[in-house]
DNA sequence: GTTGCCGATATTGTCAACAATAATTTCATT
DNA sequence: AATGAAATTATTGTTGACAATATCGGCAAC
């Protein structure tokens, strides 16, 4: 937590912020229910309480944390429920995405995403699990910026945040080895412009990656009584 | 804008306050580039200026409203671009979440939804413009929610808001009465729950409001030359 | 040793005063 | 009149103090 970073460079702007957080998340180096104090956040970034609070309510509205009055803010701590939910729709939105990513894609765009999915495989041997996950993620986001559409972009980037938080939650150890073959294999596609292709890759790889946790209610370790207790 | 209600009830929430300006914006008596003052809302709503800059904050993030550094809020102008954005965002996600509509609905809900579209055809039978395009938003919306999903619902709430600028930016007179007929047809096709026909019916039904629209660059009335001049 | 109560501490929520910036008005000059 | 500059006013942005609430620790009772 303390070492989210330190600023050194004079202010920082929320979107900074922002992005470090949600960053950290999609590291899992903020795990799922942990406490964001405001005071330790307003100490680790150099801001003031007022700036943390704007941040806060913005990450809530991302699904990225949770805000409980009088509480305070926490890491999000998403239901097997709403992983559901999150899976779906990544697949609503990114099945059809992969399609105009497919049409746009090129050369170089094709060597940039291969760096991601070199990236992620390297940090995963190395056993930095968290960085493999976040540059997986950064994977479906690009792809999803070659679309061109920033709107619908906008929308994977909150999902895969999410995504993070729900791998934190379910995931096994072991799974996300196979990430980097079927990212290959939506390469190949994108290479071929061929969209059908990716489509159905695409699909089959979130439907994988969810198969592969096991999503049901929470152990004790990572639940607030509280939460399950209508708040 | 002074007329967005008086409270009468204790404590009003945030989410309360967002609901309002959001509903006033979709019956288009917020229009695109109005400024929000923050003691205006405050007596509004007679709550404090803390309270109204979050619901800013929560605003500007659903692309609602936009802030501009100590000049304040303002009900934002969306672009050409951004109108092809927001609409080809619709298409990408209603399309397929009509799918799942057509399969989850039931007779009951037909009906439900059925009364949207007279209330809208209503409304602007009585040249109440605004409010017939705020139920023909409603009634998008409600068929994301029988969909089941609340995350990709969400996302369509965003989309239908926003669509209420697009329209008041670049609407002409005559454009929104064919939705009523459109709806109708998308209503029968969920009745006989035939998803292809109710996918391609919602496909061609934005296509058919988008392409109704004269979208290009705002006329000089509703612009802001400050931020054609970069910012 | 578990529970319940109470005080102490820490954290969050709110408000009002102040600072910073922008918008407006006034007035002088051409 | 139109322009420009200075002063006034209004609005936004930030800070810090205070209130409200929750959390923690100790202590007594069972």
């Amino acid at each position: 937590m303390d070492a989210l970073n330190r600023d050194l460079s004079g202010p920082v702007s929320d979107d900074q912020i922002v992005d470090r957080i949600v960053a950290a998340v999609m590291e899992r180096r903020l795990k799922p229910g942990a406490k964001l104090p405001e005071n330790t956040l307003c100490d680790a970034f150099g801001v003031s309480r007022s700036q943390i609070r704007r941040v806060f309510i913005v990450l809530a509205q991302r699904g990225i944390v949770a805000l409980h009055p009088n509480r305070g803010a926490f890491v999000a701590s998403p239901t097997p429920e709403e992983a559901r939910y999150v899976f779906e729709a990544r697949r609503t939105l990114e099945r059809s995405i992969i399609a105009e990513t497919a049409r746009r894609i090129t050369a170089e765009q094709i060597g940039e995403m291969r760096n991601y999915v070199a990236g992620s495989a390297a940090a995963a041997a190395m056993d930095n699990r968290g960085e493999a996950v976040r540059l997986s993620g950064e994977f479906h986001i690009q792809l999803a910026r070659v679309a061109g559409n920033p709107v619908t972009a906008r929308f994977v980037e909150e999902l895969v945040a999410r995504t993070s938080l729900i791998i934190a939650m379910f995931g096994s150890r072991q799974s996300f080895s196979c990430s980097e073959g079927e990212h290959n294999e939506l390469l190949e596609a994108l290479e071929d412009h061929d969209g059908a292709r990716a489509t159905a890759l695409m699909d089959h790889h979130l439907e994988h990656i969810e198969r592969e946790l096991d999503i049901q209610d929470a152990d004790a370790e990572t639940t607030d009584l509280r939460e399950i207790l209508s708040l």
